[in-house]
DNA sequence: ATTTCATCTTAATATTGGCTTAATTAAGTC
DNA sequence: GACTTAATTAAGCCAATATTAAGATGAAAT
């Protein structure tokens, strides 16, 4: 597995290398983003560990500029400062986990692992299911290679479907999802969206469990 | 992410209700110890939030029947005291992380977005007994590999066999799964379901002691 | 602004499956 | 044998879900 660390203070950075080749994983130290940017532009690498504090400029901002250049490569920040700010945005502006200043080498080896683990299972974007192709990016629903048009809330629902396969899902949790806190309202309408959505993807798409909730089924060539 | 809120504060439950629906995040909220099991029990949910003040009973002591009945769902404990007793006791009993009020709720996604990390890690949590595969999280259960289909009811039995193995659970308990607590006993409707549990799962599945109540017996190839 | 179109919701009705009831049979217990 | 408890059936009932269609909403286009 090939590692690229970036990381100003020498001490810190020799120590992480140290440890992680002697775990196995090849790691590459680059101690500026400017660096970082041309080992990844011209290599590959299948983990990014980000230190925040940079000499030439902010870990943040370069790791957007990297989300707006397409690179999906999983990405661990390290912060010396324990505020959350900081790792909420972090972690909304793309970093995958964070880690906090000072660390334990072992736990930073399993978050790496976790983190490949994680990664290498959303490689692509689009999620297979039956005769069905849903690409999470653009929200396109292909079954049998025919694109199926879906409105908002239907493409709410097939996605959740998708993320929890073989879960039961309740009427509760899907309503949640559709329209945020339940005020527990006495409302069909996530039925009539469920019929809407089996119309579409066939009968069996989606199973009713009486009495618990609905799960995902099979989803074959012919809506029936 | 389904979350299962147990908070008896409507104004702190409000608030993290509407910050974490906003966020994208499936919260399902009950107010007591009692709600929370059923929930749990009938349902599926990624993590856990538990307030430990509620009004009928302590959520530590919640917390281990919880883990003594096999749920591995990562729990985050919500305390009002600072005491450092306090939190010790919460993880040792099986919390997995904990929050002291009052808090930002900013550092609450946060931490609740990397305990789900942590745990996704873990094992899928499935019951056997002979010939019998249960999942909990599916609710589904395999009788020699074949898929057996169980209404709401004995699917609420099956599943309290299979977390008291060894016991004999009276016609009253086993009601009270059913019913909740409630002492009106003039219905036969137990031994139906009880009828039909071993008509799918075989007559030896279940065993009679007369005069006290029911207990798991061995579940083989065959209903026969 | 007004029209248009798709989607969302409401509401009313149909249907299904599971639950309970109740009556009968069987099996233990004294 | 009389009594109690549990097993077995089948019938009716009821709540959960499915199905429709009509009205409400809201965004895009003219």
């Amino acid at each position: 597995m090939f590692i690229l660390l970036v990381e100003d203070d020498e001490v810190i950075a020799d120590a992480i290398c140290t440890y992680l080749a002697h775990q196995g994983l090849a790691v590459e130290h680059v101690m500026s983003l400017e660096a970082a940017t041309t080992y990844i532009e011209s290599s590959h690498f299948d983990l990014c560990i980000l230190d925040l504090n940079l000499p030439d400029g902010n870990g943040i901002d370069w790791l957007c500029s990297l989300r707006s250049k397409r690179f999906s490569l999983p990405v661990l920040i390290l912060t010396a400062s324990d505020t959350i700010d900081d790792k909420i945005t972090g972690l909304k502006k793309g970093a995958d986990d964070y880690l906090v200043k000072p660390f334990d080498l072992r736990e930073l080896q399993a978050r790496l692992l976790s983190l490949k683990r994680r990664s290498s299972d959303r490689l692509s974007n689009t999620i297979h299911h039956g005769m069905l192709q849903y690409d999470l990016e653009q929200h396109k629903a292909l079954l049998n290679g025919v694109l199926i048009s879906l409105s908002r809330n239907e493409d709410l629902l097939l996605q959740t479907f998708l993320n929890n396969p073989q879960r039961v899902l309740t009427q509760n949790q899907l309503k949640n999802v559709l329209y945020g806190v339940c005020d527990d309202v006495a409302s069909n309408a996530l039925n009539v969206h469920i019929f809407n959505l089996r119309k579409k993807l066939g009968t069996q798409a989606i199973e009713t469990i009486r009495g618990l909730g609905f799960r995902l089924g099979k989803i074959e060539t012919k809506p029936s």
